[in-house]
RNA sequence: GGCCCCAUCGUCUAGCCCGGUCUAGGACACAUCCCUCUCACGGAUGGGACAGGGGUUCAAAUCCCCUUGGGGUCACCA
């Protein structure tokens, strides 16, 4: 009678709906079940390398499911963006959305979707159905303004808020709710006992009985809970192990109550702890925001800077907290305001040129550990020993400074033709300038020049935007250690030559020389010899001043060969007269 | 606040389950030195932890209890 008042309907019985045809297999399956977003987050993706690592290991399957029940977020077409960052950290799925890698090889499908929980609110439904028959469900009337009531009513009582059964609505109530057009939602009737959390990593603890409450597992728009459908599709997905973050700890209850009053099977757990920022709180996607909110106030910015966010962004940003804005936006703030955004979801650290394995091995890492003082290892090692037994009960907190350690390590142990090859991957990527305006030569040569000084892909390119300059535009930074190079505003001993008489004296010198590493070597080297008392240094610093702009670039010669012979020689000049102004 | 969980160097951790082999090991970071055309890389050396208090025991980082601190949860979010 009451599926009358049901959004959704049952359209005959779903192969899917029977559960337990199957005989119990012994190859464990494993899932992955985030809500729809463009980016993965470093926290779940941990989760789904354990998840991804524990099945494979075991000849077992990895499957990817979206929790997409709440109709309040989105779903457009970047709701699976975080799929990409699976596939790029090697972390593929054997069910779930269908993906296509971009070596043109398919992951996902399977024959117990659809993957996507909104698709499947008619299965659903018919479990609803079955609970309520059995009566361990039951439709609930309240408003939300009466659940207000109640909720303030217990914590005037220093209690916890517990919904339970309030009685069948009479007649009245019925005519009443129907005319004001309310419509129920399904709660679940908790069983009035302890409940056992079963749980491999953090141990088995009871929860005392009352702690669980009648919930809500039908919401009014006819979506499933959370709890609700989690149940159902760890059940008909073959589910057989669920390792989640530590958050859902208490919500097992819940879980493993409805499992027994739908009488399916119960998965093993784990609960993992979350992953820490250095200063103890949540690592989360609001970091991002925070960082450049405080950038705005130190600076006292009042309006969007040139070409970075719209006015009307600007403003809902400034207005509300809880407004973030979007990740290009953010990008271009920072650029703007020159703060560095902390890298949070995968993509971040890709586009900051950390290689997927080393982000793997780390992430692994935090939470768990092979033992032996083993801290070095790939994802097959991985797969061959994670078992739930040495996972660590305890918080890690992101240590990006040991991150970008091991990726160094990484680098360094790259072949040549490794480096340049995921250089330049990296560099169609995120650096496209770089490969628009470098010659396949100048490419090769920054290569080189940078290969054993680069801890990640990107550093190539992010620590030589002089590169980018034209020989007109490129500015001399105005500080102590260009100051210093050039000899300017230092007495200097009498007779000794300044940084800037060096300059000028290898001004000639450089015209006169072959553009060749050893050439440009051997030249300076003799100059020094003559005329710096043999210090190399102060006749190159001088020089990389010139070509580069800053006291830092890769060595002198490859970095006079990167900019050119015309180039270089113009930089000379435009540096001599910028120094002569100066002091 | 109720309920639940957790606790080793600054950080990630080994050791803990099965007490002695632990004057607690490794890695990152830090300090000093070496190398050096800058920045890095690399090499050497060094400081650095069992949260506190009670037990149990011949013996406790390891077992038990309490305190303190941290975290999670208490939604028609997941």
């Amino acid at each position: 009678m009451r599926a009358s008042t049901w959004v959704f309907c049952i359209h005959g019985t779903l192969p899917l709906m029977d559960s337990n045809s199957e005989p119990a297999n012994s190859s464990p399956v494993t899932r992955f079940a985030p809500s729809p977003s463009g980016h993965l987050h470093v926290g779940g993706a941990r989760t789904a390398l354990f998840c991804w690592a524990f099945a494979k290991g075991r000849g077992g399957k990895f499957v990817i499911r979206i929790e997409d029940t709440d109709q309040k977020r989105s779903s457009d077409a970047a709701s699976v963006g975080f799929l990409k960052d699976l596939e790029w950290l090697g972390i593929r799925w054997d069910e779930g959305p269908v993906f296509r890698a971009p070596d043109g090889s398919s992951v996902g499908g399977g024959e117990h979707g659809p993957y996507f929980q909104s698709e499947r609110l008619e299965i659903y439904n018919h479990h609803i159905a079955r609970l309520i028959a059995s009566g361990n469900a039951y439709e609930a009337w309240d408003s939300q303004e009466e659940l207000e009531a109640l909720r303030k009513e217990a914590l005037g009582r220093k209690e916890a808020f517990r919904y339970r059964f309030r009685g069948e609505p009479s007649a009245e109530d019925r005519a009443r709710f129907a005319a004001e057009g309310r419509v129920p939602v399904v709660r679940f009737r908790a069983k009035l006992a302890p409940v056992t959390i079963p749980d491999e990593v953090l141990g088995y603890t009871v929860l005392p009985e009352g702690e669980v409450d009648d919930f809500v597992i039908r919401k009014k728009d006819g979506f499933p809970t959370y709890h609700f459908a989690v149940v159902v599709d760890d059940e008909l997905m073959r589910v057989t192990h669920v390792f989640r973050a530590q958050e859902h700890f208490t919500n097992t209850a819940k879980h493993v109550l409805l499992q027994d009053a739908l009488g399916f099977r119960r998965p093993v757990y784990g609960h993992l702890s979350i992953i820490k920022n250095p200063d103890d709180s949540k690592m989360s996607k609001r970091d991002k925001d925070k960082v450049l909110r405080k950038a705005v106030k130190e600076q006292g910015i009042t309006a969007p800077p040139e070409s970075t966010v719209s006015v009307e962004e600007w403003t809902a940003w400034t207005a509300s907290d809880a407004v973030q804005l979007s990740l290009e936006g953010a990008i271009r703030l920072a650029d703007a305001l020159r703060v560095q955004l902390p890298e949070i979801n995968v993509d971040d650290f890709r586009r900051s040129g950390y290689l997927p394995e080393v982000i793997c091995n780390f992430l692994a890492l935090n939470g768990w550990s092979p033992g032996h003082d083993v801290e070095k290892f790939d994802n097959e090692f991985l797969k061959e020993r994670f078992g739930l037994d040495r996972v660590l009960k305890t918080p890690a907190k992101f240590d990006r400074v040991k991150l970008l350690a091991f990726n160094t390590d990484a680098m360094n142990a790259m072949s040549h033709e490794e480096f340049v090859a995921r250089c330049r991957a990296h560099a169609e990527a995120f650096r496209p300038e770089y490969l628009a305006r470098l010659t396949p030569e100048q490419f090769a040569r920054l290569m080189t020049a940078t290969k054993e000084r680069s801890k990640t892909l990107d550093e190539p390119f992010k620590s030589n935007a002089f590169l980018l300059e034209t020989n007109e535009s490129l500015q001399f930074k105005d500080d102590k250690a260009v100051r210093k190079a050039l000899g300017i505003g230092a007495t200097s001993e009498a007779g000794a030559k300044s940084g800037l008489d060096h300059l000028r004296a290898m001004r000639s010198i450089l015209e006169q020389c072959e553009w060749t590493h050893d050439a440009l070597e051997h030249a300076a080297n003799a100059y020094a010899t003559d005329c710096a008392g043999g210090k190399i240094g102060s006749v190159a610093q001088p020089l990389r001043v010139a070509v580069s702009g800053t006291t830092v670039s890769p060595p002198i010669w490859d970095t006079l060969l990167l900019v050119g012979k015309p180039g270089s020689l113009r930089r000379l000049d435009r540096c001599i007269e910028w120094a002569v102004a100066l002091r």
